[in-house]
DNA sequence: AAGCTGACTATGG
DNA sequence: GCCATAGCCAGCT
């Protein structure tokens, strides 16, 4: 609101993302129509610590499925972390077997 | 005000 | 399959 749209969708739907789930910045930009807005939305996530509500960052990662946004959490451990917490196996900070936790909001949450 | 940067992605060599 | 370049938009210096 006060700030661009945009950061408020890309937190909405980064909160929709069910736990031992993954997406790409990509995935999300494309749901929202911002076909190479990909970068807007790391940088909604970068902004997203200052946001009160907490974003799931964790849950977001490339679309090679590396944690490449790791190194901004407070911990650079805190991403794999909660992602293994979740179930999600993490292996060389990259997501092990992507394509079977990847979730795209564009198929689940539908246009 | 103008330019750089950035948690990306796609394409080309 | 990896490295380099281009496109993208908004925030920060």
């Amino acid at each position: 609101m006060d700030k661009a749209n945009f950061f408020k969708d890309v937190y909405d739907v980064v909160r929709q993302i069910p736990a031992g789930r993954v997406t790409s910045y990509g995935a999300i930009a494309q749901y929202l129509g911002v076909k190479s807005g990909a970068r807007m939305v790391g940088w909604a996530m970068n902004a997203s610590f200052t946001e009160k509500e907490y974003v799931p960052a964790h849950r977001v990662v490339n679309r090679k499925g590396l944690l490449t946004g790791k190194h901004h959490f407070s911990n650079p451990n805190a991403m794999e972390d909660r992602l293994k917490a979740e179930g999600i196996e993490v292996e060389n900070d990259q997501i092990t077997q992507f394509e079977k936790y990847y979730w795209d909001p564009s198929k689940e949450l539908e246009i």
